[in-house]
DNA sequence: AATGTATTTTAGTAATTGGTCAAATATTGG
DNA sequence: CCAATATTTGACCAATTACTAAAATACATT
């Protein structure tokens, strides 16, 4: 009784509670979509009653922008801060096998950010605007300065960047489909390193990297 | 009064309504999910009484199914036949052609499918077990068959056409994103031209055939 | 024109659901 | 232990919404 839980202090009833609402809110918003999850639908998963959930988050809304930020700082941790001493073969390596990593550990916060873009961004349109876009500049700048250099390939560095992030994100948005496809029900250990080796090799023979 | 009519016959009133119906439903279930989606909203858009909706489609399942059959007619037409006399690379190169040319003519059916298959398939569950997996089966042995025969490099077909699937959707689905991250508001007409430039390139030298 | 069919439209109804309230119960700190 | 605070819970309500009923109107064919 004293062995399993750590910290006894102030707010730990609450940060597990919250934990597991955020946890069973996610995976509704996935299935039903925000307007398709109820509370009670929330509730159930996360074994609460339905007012207790109310009584961590005030509302439906609240619940949904809380699972958002959690998906954002997914997205941020999962970029893998590039290394200006690196070369571009070694970044492009580092680039895809973050992506990758986190479609597999995470497919949730892929999954629920894909379906705010398909709807139209309607709560990710600042996140765009001003994070998403200095981000892609500044990477693309990168590579345009390696292909200025001779370095690689002349590829436009806007899509490049697109091609690597559909091809990574496409393992957790579209897990269903290629489970199916590939006759599996779920994915395996090896599966994860496949994919790494296969999309390292295939984008950088893209890049006239190989 | 006779120029603007075609076919005067019976059931012109009902395609017309229908068309109509179905345009306005598929936007509505990707801008707000299928639960989001009110029939009202849906008769709003297509500009009927909403009652006129339900008098076309007995209920709101039946509208999302003839949305969903559009999508999967859409796919079958989108994936252009291959013909077995091509080589590897215009095989590649007709197929991202025909797929990138879906995703900038019709963005709102590749959202559709995306959404559904993020959602776990439910309604998707046959199409994927049997005529998606087939498809994809019959195409990895054909470019097996060619790398067996070195004309091309050793690329694991099953991830190959999973890289093109994602590539060549995520200009529909991430519409919003790229043109946020692009600064732009709609795509152009050069836009769809660099895309398939842009890809074919890429996929093919990724597949060592350039 | 007359008749049968297709379409339009208004006014409802039953069910679902987000959110509130206030009363129990548990937990914590002194 | 006791008081204050945090958490749990069931009952309830107002708003939304899918769907129905049925009457009115348009349309086509003879």
């Amino acid at each position: 009784m004293n062995v399993a839980k750590k910290e006894s202090k102030q707010g730990t009833i609450r940060a597990l509670s919250e934990a597991k609402i955020l946890e069973a809110a996610q995976e509704e918003f996935i299935l039903q979509g925000f307007k398709g999850a109820t509370v009670q639908s929330i509730a159930d998963r996360a074994g609460l009653p339905k007012a207790n959930i109310l009584y961590y988050f005030k509302n439906k809304d609240n619940i949904y922008h809380a699972v958002l930020e959690r998906t954002l700082d997914m997205w941020d941790e999962g970029i893998g801060d590039i290394d200006p001493q690196d070369d571009p073969a070694t970044t492009i390596e580092k680039f895809i096998a973050s992506k990758v990593r986190m479609s597999f550990q995470h497919p949730g916060a892929s999954k629920i950010y894909a379906m705010e873009i398909i709807q139209g961004a309607q709560h990710l349109k600042d996140f765009a605007r001003t994070y998403l876009r200095k981000w892609v500049r500044e990477k693309a700048a990168l590579f345009q300065h390696w292909i200025d250099n001779g370095q690689m390939a002349n590829v436009d560095p806007y899509h490049l960047i697109f091609a690597i992030w559909s091809t990574t994100q496409h393992y957790a948005d579209f897990e269903t489909q290629i489970l199916t496809v590939m006759n599996q029900a779920d994915y395996e250990e090896q599966d994860e390193q496949q994919v790494i080796a296969f999309l390292t090799d295939f984008v950088l023979r893209g890049c006239g990297l190989k």
